[in-house]
Order: C-alpha cells, then structure tokens, then sequence
DNA sequence: TAGATTGTTAATCGATTAACAATC
DNA sequence: TAGATTGTTAATCGATTAACAATC
C-alpha cells in the first residue's frame, strides 16, 4: 500500500511491536501471534493484525509470525535498518544522560553531534562525541547532512534552537524541552514530555 | 459531568492547554482564545472548546478566556493543585538528571524518594533527597503512601521492581525503561521511550 | 451596535472490533 | 484430519469538525 495513506496511529504503534518482538527474541522465542503480541502490549489482536497487513503478509495462518522474520520487516518499514546519525542539542544533565544512553545504537540513531553554549563544556566529550558550540550547528549539520536533532536545551532556548535546525536541514526534532515549538510543514516535530504523563494519571488519582 | 465518562484522550489533552497556558502567562498575556490556543498547539479550535466544555464553561463569548482563571480550573481538574509525592527507582546517568530537574514542582509533583540497589550510591542524596536501598521500596512506599512512582531503570529490573511498587500501593507508574510492564488493572502506566518517538519519525524519512 | 468568540449540536470522518473464510 | 491463526470484510464505535445561535 502507498506509504502516505497509511494512518499516522498505525506508524505509531509499529515501534512498539518492534520493541516487543525484541524481547521475545533476545528471551528465545522464534515464533509468536498477534495474541500473544496482544497481551504483552495491550493491544487488541484484530489491531495488530489489521495494521501489519497494511505493509503485507507476513504471517502463516495456524502459526503466526516468525520473530526475525518481522522484526526484519518491521525494521525495513520504519526506515532503521542502519542508524541515522542524530544531533543533540544541549549537553545538560538530561542531554548528558541521554548521550550516555547506550539503547540509541542498532535501533536506528546513533547520536554522533553533540552542541551547547557553555564554553566550559565545549571541546569536550562525551562518548568519544566532542560537544561544539551553538554556533556552528548551522554549518556541522548542513555538511554532514544531519536530518534528526534532539533539543535538550531549556524551555527558552529552544525554539531559538529549533529555528538553527530548520535552517541547517534537519526534518525530525525530538523535543525534551518543555515546550511547543514552531517549525514549517515538511519539519516534523515529537515532543517527550514527562509533566504530561504524570498529570494524565493524576488526574484519575483519588 | 461524570469523571468517569471523560474519554481518556481529552484527558490528555488537558496537560498541553495547561502548559500552553503557563507559558502564555509567563509571556504576560491575561486572555486567550480556543482559536489562538489551537494555533499554538495545532489542535483545532472546536475540539479545545469541546474538550473544555465536559468540564464546564470557562470562556466568555466575544472575548475567550482568562488565562490564570483556565489554569487554576485544569489544574483543579486534573487534581495537580498541590504536589504530590513521587518515588524515583534507579538513579543511574537517567534517574540522576530526572532528580535534579526543577520542572516537576509546582506542576503537580515532587520527588521525595529516590531507591537504587548500587551500594556506593546509597546512602549519598541529591537535592536533599537520600537514596535508599531497593529492599525498603516496600515499607517507605507503604508507609508515607505513595502513589505514584517512576522507573528509570535497566530494562531488565523494571518488571520486579514494577511488581514491589504494586505491592507498596502504587497506583500510577511512569516508565522510563524501554520495556512494557504488566500490572494490575488498578494501576496506570504510562511510557516514555524516545526511541518510539524517533522511529516513527524516521518512517516519514527519505 | 458590530465584531468576536463561546458552547453545543449534528454531520462527518476515521479507527477499532467482530467475525469468518482461507489455509497452514 | 482437527486445531489454530492469519488476512480481510463489514459493522460498530468513537472522535473530530463544521456550523451557528447565543451573547459578551
């Protein structure tokens, strides 16, 4: 099916069987149903399989679906068959754990430009990574072609940043700053954001 | 209306107006409208006053709505009025930046427990919060009565200790480990997993 | 008054689920 | 063969949007 009819919610959900296939490999299992996917991920079976079948067959009725073999499929259709190189922008504690985060590499990024203002920081690395100036984010991203960033940087500074991005060609922000950010169509943008989260449960807190 | 009867996908929307709205009035402005608010966070107009509207009516027509009087009705409905107390599991480079983020107080939360199983770790604070051995998770949490907590752990531990919160009576769990966790259907779990993010994002990449 | 914007209804749109023939 | 599970259709369910009277 042509990729840009498929619904945004679909996509959504393709990294979390990505995810839970991984699991079930690295615990042995070789094959599973979308039953058995359905119960670890809370997600309805008839779902599972309707939006799998939106990219093809891959499953053998009786059985189910190989492991590897969807995890392959899955990974070919989300586009992360290698890593993308990814920019992060503020080196912070958060930025700082998150480029310590190991769990990036072999699901497709690979955080290979590191940015901040502090000049105490800058020269740096993290990772073998060297943290460089805002200001040459512009001229490093365009040269290298850079089209993931990741803003780390403080609620304020980051639609400055964003802009930065956008200009130098980058076409995905993941946003940990707390904050919408303004950016032209063909930029998406996702946000991660754990205030939102805690006070989606408290709201059903007694 | 009924609480209960509240779709759960308005109630995540609450949190983006609230915050939309704390930033409109640091930037000084006093009202606003379902159309500029929209704008802000591309959602449309109708469905922020039909959001609003289950919970009552907060506008004015010909003028919108005053900006501090909507914060202080969502955050009433939300039930994020005060802080409430939050424990922390796995202070590794993850857990230590969340415990040194600012953001969660006066926004409804406030780390007050912090738990690894690292003996050089425990014993030593942050932010004056001391970090305590995994094993007491059970009787702190039981003891001051916790109700939510969040795991920022490796993959692996995230279930067992997921099943102690439960067992301490923790009702709602934010999960930082890249892993679903299976609880109780009185327990909420919410996720966050940047690679989620990122790999639906890189779908839409050439 | 004129203009603007709410709250709400009804229509539309889209997503989920139930069910089952196909088939391994 | 009998049992299990897929892929897919049609029905159901729920969410979004358009439109407008009410009214500030």
């Amino acid at each position: 099916m042509d990729r840009s009819q498929i619904p945004d919610i679909v996509i959504g959900r393709l990294p979390l069987y990505l995810r839970a296939l991984r699991h079930l490999e690295q615990a042995g299992f070789q094959i599973t149903s979308s039953q058995d996917l359905g119960e670890r991920l809370g997600i309805s079976p008839a779902q599972i399989r309707k939006d799998l079948s939106l990219f093809g067959e891959f499953g053998k009725q009786g059985t189910g679906y190989t492991v590897s073999n969807l995890i392959t499929e899955l990974k070919r259709i989300l586009n992360v068959e290698s890593d993308w190189p990814v920019a992060l922008i503020g080196v912070g504690d958060l930025g700082r754990a998150i480029a310590n985060y190991g769990g990036f590499t072999h699901r497709g990024f690979s955080i290979e430009y590191l940015f901040d203002n502090d000049p105490e920081k800058i020269g740096t690395e993290i990772k073998g990574v060297p943290i460089k100036a805002i200001e040459e984010i512009t001229e490093t991203i365009k040269e290298a072609k850079v089209k993931i960033a990741m803003i780390a940087t403080p609620a304020e500074a980051a639609q400055a940043v964003a802009d930065m991005l956008v200009e130098a060609g980058i076409t995905a922000i993941l946003n940990y700053a707390p904050i919408s950010i303004s950016v032209p169509s063909h930029v998406q943008v996702e946000y991660t954001d754990p205030i939102v989260h805690l006070q989606q449960m408290a709201y059903y807190l007694t």
